[in-house]
DNA sequence: CATAAACGTTCGGAAATGTCGAACAGAGTA
DNA sequence: TACTCTGTTCGACATTTCCGAACGTTTATG
């Protein structure tokens, strides 16, 4: 289930900097000796990784351990930069947690992930949100479900080969059919409901964001413990909100 | 004034697959064959490093060029966490921004450049700023002159060797004494000033964020058009603030 | 305080692999 | 239809990376 790198024709040793990198990024702070155990290389080797990447100033020694560098933020930045030209995104998650009282929260769809873009608590404007960036797998959250239900049979059956139906928690819909079942009553109602599928106890209401060609943009979700979280009541909101970013597409 | 990458000891491979990762950051979509020339190697070359990227899904395919992938977004965030740790931080720029009425931000020492980390509009509540992750020459902003004015003579020397005194505008400082000159009445002063000196009709306000300890942490400033930035009615304001942070880390 | 352990660093050699250029296929254009 | 521009694959050479051992330094431990 996870490409092994070289195999495909890809750079092993690119490949081998973009995992030290991940090592970097998944704890605070390793030193040369901690990223060779993790990898299984060399000391030397991760030393020679790990000095490539400071000469050009992607990572930091900070207490005598390296850490993922500022640069990283800059890229991010980049990355983000499509979503972002489209202010109205943002601007319609924040109404949403507004409304709602809840979080709100926008993914794009990336490499058969879910991935957390926009989020808000409303008012209270937390500033940086955790959240920002993080991957999950599609069928375990509102927004994905949601989109999931908007793809086409063999882009979902290709999306389960390459990653599986992995569980996060006992709810999580880990049985093809079961997700099939799932995404039909999605397509029916239009919304889709997590009913603690990804952290117990949380619930939340998603729907799919699409383009005027009819292409899956994005997903849109509120979630809140459960007695914050009506669906009948909040489907309409999320519904609404989502139809309204798509509409925004044709006039920009 | 550039590293040439493989003289250093470094992995030219690794090198080769990060100038690909920034050519791809510093404009939107590119092709191999425009990645293959812009860093004048062979296309099949720029097409291993680009399958690389790839399979490993930090990069997407969009309007069939390739784009940084939403993976930067999380490395961006887990690169910030040091700084979001302390959340008294974005507080204060948040703050600043309120009362000052202009933009406020603060920025952080990285690699002898330095980085926007947080920026504020004060209410407006601006959503993503776009120039958070930014590196710029200490030298030709505020909040950098203010960090730099706080660093041991060697230290800035090094800084010199490796970036020397780039202009951004004609009031940039490009030479050395009168930097160092200016450096001085920082230092007796407490904060410093930024006048054109990085964009044509931006003054900046800014102030040196120290730890307990006494090491530089940062920078903040308060920056717009000179006749919304009073330096002397400011000043008091951005140390007052840079001082409320460095008393946090106290109690924290 | 002396000794041990752990870490980061450097170095050469053998083996693996990245790089190139040419050739192929496909899309878009004249 | 022919042309040009993509992206892609392939094989062969030469360059590199990788390892392991050894070194110098720092931090723990007796």
């Amino acid at each position: 289930m996870r490409e092994d790198a070289a195999t495909g024709g890809g750079l092993s040793t690119g490949d081998r900097l973009l995992s030290v990198i991940e090592v970097l990024g998944s704890q605070d702070g390793a030193g040369v000796t901690e990223v060779a155990d993790q990898l299984e290389i060399a000391k030397s080797t991760a030393h020679a990784h790990l000095r490539t990447l400071y000469d050009r100033g992607y990572i930091v020694k900070r207490d005598g351990t390296y850490h993922l560098g500022l640069r990283f933020l800059q890229l991010g930045q980049a990355a983000k930069q499509p979503w972002d030209e489209y202010s109205f995104i943002e601007e319609k998650v924040e109404e949403l947690a507004d409304e709602s009282e809840i979080r709100a929260q926008f993914l794009a769809p990336e490499h058969d992930e879910a991935v957390y873009v926009y989020r808000s608590t409303g008012r209270h404007s937390v500033p940086t949100d955790s959240r920002v960036g993080v991957r999950i797998p599609m069928h375990s959250v509102a927004a994905g479900k949601a989109m999931l239900a908007q793809f086409p049979g063999d882009r979902v059956d290709a999306l389960i080969d390459r990653h599986g139906l992995p569980a996060r928690t006992d709810e999580t819909i880990t049985d093809r059919a079961e997700l099939d079942a799932a995404l039909e009553r999605i397509r029916e109602r239009g919304y889709a409901i997590n009913e603690g599928e990804s952290w117990e106890g949380v619930r939340a209401v998603g729907a799919p964001v699409l383009t005027p060609d009819g292409d899956v943009f994005g997903g849109l979700s509120v979630s809140g413990s459960p007695h914050r979280v009506d669906p009948e009541g909040l489907a309409d909101l999320v519904m609404g909100a989502a139809n309204e970013i798509k509409l925004e597409f044709q006039y920009e």
